[in-house]
DNA sequence: TACTTTTGATAGTCAAAGATGGTCAGAACA
DNA sequence: TGTTCTGACCATCTTTGACTATCAAAAGTA
């Protein structure tokens, strides 16, 4: 397993277990936990711990300081309403929309087969066409917020419908 | 024996074996285990590995990186197959897109939910950019196809997923 | 005392190296 | 003559290390 994966679930977990919506943590100690380099910690945090992830960080430096984690909860709806109010704008990358997608699923506001679909219809692969990548970023904000907004209308999906 | 037919067959033996629909494979341990060009592997999923033969399959790429193949039910391969084959084709207009989503739904292939999810994606709103109508009905055919690719790979619609 | 400097303990950033897989043109083969 | 196979080059993800920024407490100073 990748040690990246290995610190996620940690952390993960961890949250979990004290069943708080927020930890704290040193780098240096989880460094050392699992040898490897202190940044490695904050490549961590930057690729699996975003806002799009449903989460934000604080940290502190000097003596003393720490690293604070903060999972962010959202009332049913509430997420779907910042994606197409807020978040996706008129432009998104693939990443993104599968980071959000995958979101969604894990939220319960659509199935896992749902988040499956809606990924797959704005994959680089389906949007294998010669256009600008900026187009395509431009293409895949307007099907998402379009299939996002059959979903609210047609309610939490995954059903037999 | 062609290479190419060994590592098919090679492929198949370990997902009977593990009775499992879907194996993970190490692209550059193949290539090492088979004494030949990693692409060789590249080569075989692309001709043997396909939707239409029944498979999809995932990859990731850096560190701790590998290549997953998934084999989609028989029957939902065949009415995929189908799918992908006859009605779609490379190119599709809107209007065409939204009857087969709507014969779709009412066969009961999948929901009327998944219907209009799909269809949602491909209408002409969503595609509104600046790009020629012809690389538009290639687009539709594409995330179609991709769609459709999913939805078999996960059963017959509806369900929860 | 009150203010400034120093020091040690943290965390952040960024670029480079490492580890995978993908693509494509052309050679080799049957 | 179409299929198979290879190799060079590309894209992506992970891991590390050198350098930088910040903070609190201790030490120095007027």
């Amino acid at each position: 397993m990748r040690l990246s994966d290995a610190i996620e679930e940690f952390i993960k977990t961890m949250m979990m277990e004290q069943d708080e919506p927020e930890i704290e943590l040193k780098r240096n100690e989880m460094a050392e936990y699992f040898r490897c380099a202190p940044s490695q910690i904050n490549y961590v945090l930057s690729t699996r711990f975003t806002p799009d992830h449903g989460y934000v960080t604080e940290s502190k430096r000097g003596g003393g300081g720490c690293i604070r984690i903060i999972r962010i909860q959202r009332k049913n709806g509430e997420f779907l309403k910042y994606l197409l109010e807020e978040r996706i704008g008129d432009a998104i990358s693939p990443r993104a929309a599968q980071i959000l997608c995958g979101k969604l699923a894990e939220q319960g506001a659509i199935s896992q087969r749902t988040a499956q679909l809606m990924y797959s219809a704005i994959a680089p692969e389906s949007l294998a066409v010669p256009i600008p990548e900026m187009l395509k970023d431009k293409l895949r904000a307007r099907m998402l917020r379009s299939m996002l907004t059959t979903v609210a209308r047609h309610g939490p999906a995954g059903g037999e419908g």
